[in-house]
RNA sequence: GGCCCCAUCGUCUAGCGGUCCAGGACGUCGCCCUUUCACGGCGAAAACACGGGUUCGAUUCCCGUUGGGGUCACCA
């Protein structure tokens, strides 16, 4: 019977670096991230990792924490600025060498690419072996430059308990004496996460798959130091259709870009990347509040899982469905500015609200959204689409004019009042139903689909509605 | 190339030795609804990479092959 331990609280942290957008592989990454905190009630850490001075903008870290929060990932405390804390991990790297477990070696980088062409030319992998390695505190200080490299172990091996990844062992041989400090005196990333990590109390490193093998190396500086080591979660990349890396070409594209670009809801984003490399029996729509009673780690898969579009525009339609007529149109009002090239007023969206219940369920982008509600606000006349004009050549105008004598002559203007008088004129002119409304859709839309007819008659309003008739018609033969 | 990891329908996944001639979802294709397009409903095609073991019995366990991915900086 083993003693039992108290467990640890959960503290995990997303470390995004400013690139200038949020990449969305690691959006899914945060949202594992701040998924297990808030699961097991932790805390969930933001750390900046804006050592990159030049690519470091206030731009570029604004619009990671604007993407966050549009997904909904909320952070605890104050966001931690790594470029604060150098002093700290320069502390470190001296604490280390203090200890014996880092060391000065004056290799120059000439010198180190001739040892690795070496043993590129011998066929043979390339580890480094610094000579200045175990000359000691008393060694000869050459006056040259020196980097700090941490002294890492060369027998035995070192396995990882990965949350998702599970058991993976390798050989200390495989280790190599990591850079701590650079020559001008820099920490590099590699120490500057461990001590990040460590004074922040993270528990739980959850990160992008890509850093497992860091993760070894990484432990070393935990060891040397004597800290707590945390554990670890690596969580797999998400790759393009072709099962290559997702580039740009097929997805990379930051949060905001499927926001604003294709008009993604952030619910269904958020789903999306939650059920991307993840499952929960055969659910698949999951809230927010759902997802963080279920959520767990040992339910993610090791393997690589590829972005598929199609799906998330699915369940972007369904949470578009879901959304209600106010918050909808408030979205797409931009949008439809944007291609009228004038605002709208405030009668306008509430029509534009009103249109929602019809429009929505056409819909699997905002951008599908404000492209079937432009008709209701175009000038007269209006531009007919190839297929719109089909549909008015031939009988239509003759039909229309019909159609228009009899919606004149209607006393209340409601969908079954128009309903009613539309088809008194095709069975009066001995056809189908369609050979009325279709024109009609053409002339009051200018498009071929568009929600019902009888709907968007109610819409327009009579005289709107009558006038775009008029344009169209012929004389009632 | 060395090291590490992975492998169920086209895609995301369920499956944790027998309940699987493998379930759900997206996509695809039919049909229904219908004034168009959607939505919705019904249905179909579609997968355990391959080869060895272990076992009374493997999609599930082990090994190998093949395939895929990650990583090998004084970048993060």
């Amino acid at each position: 019977m083993s003693a039992q331990i108290e467990p640890r609280a959960v503290v995990t942290r997303f470390a995004p670096s400013p690139t200038g957008f949020l990449h969305i592989g690691n959006a899914r990454t945060g949202l594992f991230s701040w998924l297990y905190a808030r699961h097991h009630g932790g805390r969930s850490l933001l750390r900046i990792e804006d050592t990159d001075k030049a690519r470091s903008t206030q731009a570029a870290i604004d619009v990671i924490l604007d993407g966050l929060q549009w997904l909904g990932l909320d952070w605890d405390g104050d966001a931690i600025f790594q470029s604060e804390r150098v002093g700290r991990h320069v502390e470190v790297a001296q604490a280390l060498q203090a200890k014996g477990q880092a060391y000065r070696c004056y290799m120059s980088s000439a010198e180190l690419a001739a040892a690795r062409a070496a043993a590129e030319k011998e066929r043979r992998p390339f580890r480094l072996e610094s000579p200045w390695r175990d000359c000691g505190p008393d060694a000869p200080a050459p006056d040259a430059p020196f980097v700090i490299r941490l002294k890492a172990p060369r027998e035995g091996e070192t396995a990882i308990d990965d949350l998702v990844q599970g058991r993976v062992t390798v050989s200390n041989s495989e280790l190599d004496d990591m850079v701590l400090l650079r020559s001008d005196g820099t920490p590099t990333y590699m120490l500057a996460v461990v001590v990040d990590d460590h004074d922040m109390g993270v528990t739980h490193v959850i990160r992008g798959d890509d850093h497992l093998n860091n993760a070894f190396r990484q432990l070393g500086i935990y060891k040397a130091m004597g800290w707590p080591e945390p554990v670890y979660a690596h969580i797999p990349l998400i790759h393009g259709p072709d099962g290559a890396k997702l580039s740009k070409r097929h997805g990379a594209l930051g949060v905001d870009a499927y926001r604003d670009e294709l008009g993604i809801l952030p619910e269904a984003l958020f789903n999306y990347l939650l059920r991307l490399g993840w499952g929960h029996g055969d659910d698949e729509i999951i809230s927010q509040s759902q997802a963080i009673q279920w959520f767990d780690l040992d339910a993610v898969g090791k393997g690589p899982s590829r972005f598929d579009m199609k799906k998330l525009e699915n369940l972007n339609g369904h949470y578009i469905r879901e959304a209600s007529d106010g918050r909808l149109a408030g979205l797409i009002v931009p949008r439809l500015e944007h291609s009228l090239g004038r605002a709208l007023g405030g009668d306008e969206i509430e029509r534009l609200t009103a249109a929602m219940a019809e429009l929505k369920p056409r819909a699997k982008t905002l951008d599908e959204l404000a492209d079937g509600a432009v008709f209701l606000f175009k000038p007269r006349p209006l531009d007919y689409d190839e297929k719109a004009e089909q549909l008015l050549a031939g009988d239509a105008p003759r039909l229309l004019a019909r159609a228009y004598a009899a919606l004149t002559a209607l006393d209340e203007w409601t969908a079954p009042a128009t309903e009613a008088a539309v088809r008194s004129v095709a069975e009066a002119a001995a056809v189908k139903l369609g050979q009325v409304a279709q024109p009609l859709r053409a002339a009051l839309t200018g498009r071929a689909t568009s929600p019902g007819i009888f709907d968007v008659l109610v819409l327009l309003g009579r005289e709107e509605s009558l006038a775009r008739i008029a344009e169209r018609m012929g004389s009632e033969g």
